[in-house]
DNA sequence: TATGAATGAGTCTTCATTCAT
DNA sequence: AATGAATGAAGACTCATTCAT
């Protein structure tokens, strides 16, 4: 007979410390970044001695392993189908001033962190489990355009590709600053001029 | 004929050297990442003293910094100045498709490593040399503009900024998808959509 | 008998340790001067690693600042409080006459590499953590003077200043002399001598 | 035969280099003190090169002894013979702003350096060549004394001792606090309570 | 389960010195 | 006489990891 929730008093603790452990990197990853994650600082902030650090996880990476795929998908459900082609622009502007308040959420040290090419969880193709938050307008252009509310002069698949370049673009560029840029502004103005370029 | 210059012996080994060192760097770079570049792995790929290092470049970030300023090809000032804004347009996107084919010469695995917003040395701030090489367009535009040959809809600076982000945001794509994708063509379609829509 | 910190074997071999640092340092201090005791000198003649160095202090001013924080006998709160000028005076003599025993301890080529103004761990103002021992008459000054036993001419701070003023100066000479001074008669009258103008 | 000044053109060169190294490395000890003094920096604020350095001296110690004895001794003869110890009092303090001043000429770095128990120029048995400025109020103190102008409590080599010490004592601290003291405050206060508490 | 002492290779950088030119 | 490229040991400090308790 397999008891379902067993849980004694020595295995919530267990868990109680790898969950301090979780929340300190997390808290550590974001406010100082990548190289300043250290077992040391983790454990300090954790309240937690190494030994026990290396009880939960059996290394460093195996505790980063962990961060992959958290963050929530931008739901675009909800969008009403635009009637022209301005309704749509700010739609989509809008989707993206979105996401700008998911990345200042995140922070600047996290997302500079994120955004690197080599981390595929950000490749569309790798990608599959859930909806990549920068490729949710799809859904959205694509019942534009069969409603005939919109056409676009290119392909939709480019214009993705477009958009999602412009919008990672803008990301980089409030990393780089390290968050020191009119990142709101950037980004409406910088996706609105290519849409006006678009449909223009 | 005379060059000006006349480069002695030791010059040419000391030129060697620091070639040496650079490409050493590079090396390693494409093949272990960014975190694994370190002072000494590079001399002892380049056959070169700590101290020999530190001779030729003032610092790690010193010698990263010269791999987007040595950037060949992006010579803006004989560009001829542009007399309606096809010919600006057109002219802006050979810089970039410039700029492609000096990515393509580094390599993807190169460039992902290099375009991290971890990687000061793309930092436009930080940088203070000399100008961002991304902004070499920048002496263009403004002679256009003085001249009279163009009007921008914003501000010179925002308009620089947004180009650059889309820039940054091609090549983020190419490195994502491992160099599978169609760069020089997203590179125009996209700043090509964007200038549509600035000039209008 | 149990003593209320019951130290474990662990602890003890902890403290073994850093004891040994202690003394190694203090070893290549007196044999080779300041200059030459470096991080990896005192790990080799403690038998210790490097990171175990740094678990026990936290820098390298970090221990040289043990030594004269860690002075023994300048215990200023068991004085009694000073019922006439005479007594202050005779306290105050008594207190360095106890710091002359520690110099006296650690040795004469010890001090004079630990005496440079360059040693940073002596400097009261970049010095935060506690209160420079020398200036531990400090609190017995305070008690004496809110207790009407004493009157100064001068500031608190500024008599402060003089005493650590003379009390180094008194070292000096002892180093200089390589020793050969009366250190306990030079002590005891310059110091007398100048509280006598003081409260005179 | 011996021609007295043979100097060549080439000689002439050679001294005068010389002595830019030398003036370079004077000012980098005065300005910055003599941890930052290195071969680099000399060289580049002399303009000479390494190699030329090298020309000149054989090392770094090579250079750095050319500095010994070059201070100047602090002329006491021409002091009028006091005729109350008021006045005595005042001209003894009078020499060491005199001596404050030679300080601050040098600088803190310079002396930070210079004022080290192991310096044996400091030494006043050791040392011969000179008069000690610091023992320059013997002379003074000794015609002050025959003359019956005044009268010690203590031995006049006990009194110069103790002066000796404060005044030392004083140059540290303002060592140790990098120059960021009132130097002349401390001198004449503490040298003023003293000798207070000698003449009572 | 949890502690924290210990490890030692690794980080970037500085520096006095040598030597071919 | 002068140059400057090259050396390599040494500097303080960090860090992921192991292990006895």
């Amino acid at each position: 007979m397999t008891q379902i929730p067993p849980i004694t008093k020595q295995q919530q603790k267990s868990l109680a410390t790898k969950r301090r452990i979780f929340h300190a990197a997390r808290e550590i990853f974001q406010r100082d970044g990548y190289e300043n994650l250290s077992i040391k600082n983790i454990c300090a902030v954790a309240g937690v001695s190494t030994g026990s650090f290396y009880h939960h996880f059996s290394s460093k990476d195996d505790l980063l392993s962990y961060y992959i795929e958290e963050q929530p998908g931008i739901v675009t459900n909800s969008l009403a189908i635009p009637k022209t082609w301005g309704e749509a622009k700010d739609a989509i502007i809008e989707i993206y001033l979105n996401y700008v308040k998911y990345c200042r959420e995140l922070g600047v040290a996290f997302v500079s962190n994120y955004y690197t090419p080599k981390n595929q969880s950000l490749n569309p193709v790798t990608r599959s489990k859930r909806p990549y938050p920068i490729l949710s307008v799809r859904s959205f252009l694509e019942k534009a355009l069969s409603d005939g509310a919109l056409t676009l002069k290119y392909d939709l698949e480019q214009t993705l590709t477009d958009i999602r370049m412009i919008v990672i673009g803008n990301v980089f560029e409030w990393c780089l600053m390290n968050g020191a840029t009119d990142f709101e502004g950037n980004m409406s103005r910088s996706l609105g001029i290519y849409l006006d370029g678009l449909f223009h």
